[in-house]
DNA sequence: ATGGGCACCTGGCTGC
DNA sequence: TGCAGCCAGGTGCCCA
C-alpha cells in the first residue's frame, strides 16, 4: 500500500496530534507483524513523550525521550488518532493510548508492516543502516542515478523500487515516473542515456511531489490519518489503466509483469 | 556483487 | 451459492 508519499501524507496528518503528547500504555492485541511486536514494548514506552515525528524512507520515526519507536505500513496499513475508547475493529493491532484522551492506532490486514523500538541512533537500526538517499533530497541528483545505473542489466523499473539505490518509490511511482520520463520499464538500466537520466531523476521527484500534494494514491484500503483516501489516484497516468487509452496519444495502456509486481507502460509515449 | 525467486498474510474479485 | 485461483501501495532472505 503505502509508498512515500502516503507515508508522508500520514506523517503530516498525525504529527500535530503526537508531537508533544504522552504515551500512557500501549494495547497490543496482535503482535504478530512482519516482525513481533517487542514484548517489552508497553512498559519501555509508557509515559515517555513523543518528542518529534519524523520520515525516513517508508518508515516513520517516533522520536521519545529515550529511544525511538519505529513504525512500517507495509501493503496494507495505515495510521490514525481517534478517540481512545473508539471500539477496536478487525486488524485493529495496536494502540498507543495518548495522554490526550486519544489513541494512535494501528490497523494492518495483511500484517507486513513492523512496530520495533530502538534505543540507539535509529539511522544505524539493521532495517534502516543501509538505505539509500531520500528521493526528494539533492543527493538524489542524475549523477548518483547515472553512477548505480552503470553496468547494471536489471530492468531500470527494478532498480527504481530497490531501496540500496533510493528508497520510496514503490509499485504504482515507479511505473508512473517511467511514464513521465518516456522511458519503457524493462529498458537495461545500464543502456539509459544521459538525457534519460534527467528525465527519470526529475520525473521521481515530480509525481512524488504531486502525490504528496494531493494526499496520496488510494487503490483499495489505504486512508490517510483522517480515514481519508488521498486523490492522486485521478492523476495515474499508467497504473491500473491498461488498456485503457493513454492521456497523452490514445494509444492503450500495456500490462506486463516484472519480477511478480505489475508494470504499466504505454508502447507509443515510453521507448 | 548481482539477479531472481520465495516468503510472510488477509481479503476481494473472477470464473467455473 | 461455493470454492479455487489469482491478485494486491513491501521487502528481507536465500540461492545460483
Amino acid at each position: 500500500m503505502p509508498e512515500l508519499p502516503e507515508v508522508e501524507t500520514t506523517r503530516r496528518g498525525i504529527a500535530p496530534l503526537v508531537e508533544g503528547r504522552t504515551i500512557e500504555r500501549v494495547i497490543v492485541r496482535e503482535p504478530r507483524l512482519r516482525w513481533p511486536v517487542p514484548p517489552g514494548l508497553g512498559t519501555e514506552l509508557a509515559g515517555q513523550q513523543v518528542k518529534s515525528l519524523t520520515r525516513r524512507a517508508k518508515y516513520l520515526l517516533f522520536g521519545l525521550e529515550r529511544g525511538t519507536l519505529l513504525v512500517h505500513l507495509g501493503m496494507s496499513g495505515n495510521l490514525r488518532v481517534l478517540p481512545a475508547d473508539t471500539p477496536p475493529r478487525v486488524h485493529d493491532h495496536v494502540d498507543l493510548v495518548l495522554d490526550s484522551g486519544k489513541c494512535l492506532r494501528l490497523n494492518d490486514p495483511r500484517r507486513f508492516g513492523c512496530l520495533l523500538w530502538t534505543a540507539d541512533d535509529p539511522l544505524a537500526h539493521p532495517l534502516l543502516s543501509s538505505l539509500a538517499p531520500e528521493p526528494l533530497s539533492a543527493e538524489f541528483s542524475a549523477e548518483y542515478l547515472a553512477r548505480r545505473m552503470r553496468g547494471r542489466s536489471v530492468a531500470i523499473k527494478q532498480l527504481l523500487m530497490n531501496a540500496r539505490v533510493v528508497v520510496g518509490v514503490g509499485n504504482i511511482y515507479a511505473s508512473e515516473a517511467l511514464f513521465h520520463a518516456g522511458v519503457r520499464p524493462t529498458r537495461a538500466a545500464g543502456r539509459l542515456t544521459r538525457r534519460e537520466i534527467d528525465a527519470l531523476v526529475a520525473a521521481v521527484r515530480r509525481v512524488l511531489r504531486a502525490a504528496i500534494r494531493a494526499g496520496g494514491t488510494t487503490l483499495r484500503d489505504y486512508v490517510n490519518a483522517d480515514g481519508k483516501p488521498g486523490y492522486f489516484r485521478q492523476k495515474l497516468y499508467v497504473y491500473e489503466r491498461s488498456g485503457q487509452p493513454c492521456r497523452i496519444c490514445r494509444t492503450p495502456i500495456r500490462h506486463l509483469a516484472q519480477g511478480q509486481r505489475s508494470s504499466y507502460f504505454c508502447p507509443t509515449c515510453q521507448r
